[in-house]
DNA sequence: GCGGATTTTGACTTATACGTAAAAGTAAGT
DNA sequence: ACTTACTTTTACGTATAAGTCAAAATCCGC
């Protein structure tokens, strides 16, 4: 089988533009194939493109998708190479963690505000 | 005592530049007294400026943040105004939660990552 | 009250990640 | 072949969150 995506398909999909496709193609990220002049998407395309998102959600900039991507397509293989990934890895890592942590202090911080709002309402409520 | 800090203090405690702390001025996201022109900065606003990174670290536009700060500041007291800043709140968690399992499974990656540089140096380390 | 460091203000610039518009090419149905 | 709906390329535009630079004001230590 092997099915196709068209670039619609996929931006209705996950809720992007085509710009924003044809963007990531030009940045290098995703390299569909072409039947004439029109892109098609395979599902490694689209797995791709789903990555992609993560990233860009988590905060990651595009030339830090594309390092990721890099690494996965063309590991490096002299020990130079691989100690400095390894750097970069570790301290990416430590920016996800802190970032986790920011994200369960204003979980807490929601959280208050709108148990704070309950409380509020309840107050109103009673006099209505 | 109640001391107070320069605006310079602040941006090498946090790591920020000076035209960040008069930006966020600008954008009424702290509001820090004044001795003629000279900024003088309160613990109150630099816990608000860390709150302020906080919020930047995990994505959030400087005006979510300045939300966030007038909530804290002025609660809403009206019932469709509380219902409304509810649901707000509980788009933001589901946005907060969604970054926490790309989180996750983007460390996982990474592990993944170190690990086959690991593997790999042993395999190079052992021919040297 | 002087000098050097710091601070302020304002205007202009920058990078990132797309958006938008225009003009032309393509595919599928009738 | 014609329409309708997509798609492509090119080029310029935009928002956000600051950075940079310069000139003037202000502060602190002596």
């Amino acid at each position: 089988m092997d099915k196709y995506y068209t670039i619609t398909e996929l931006t209705r999909e996950f809720g992007i533009s085509t710009r924003t496709l044809r963007f990531y193609e030009d940045e290098g990220l995703i390299q569909p194939e072409r039947r004439g002049r029109t892109r098609l998407f395979r599902s490694a395309d689209r797995r791709l493109i789903q990555e992609i998102l993560r990233g860009r959600r988590i905060g990651f900039t595009i030339a830090e998708i594309r390092e990721i991507i890099q690494v996965y397509k063309d590991p490096p293989g002299e020990a130079g190479q691989l100690r400095l990934l390894m750097r970069k890895v570790e301290e990416k890592r430590e920016d996800l963690r802190q970032k986790r942590r920011d994200i369960e202090e204003t979980l807490v911080e929601l959280d208050n505000i709108e148990e704070s709002c309950l409380t509020r309402l309840a107050e109103i409520g009673v006099n209505t």
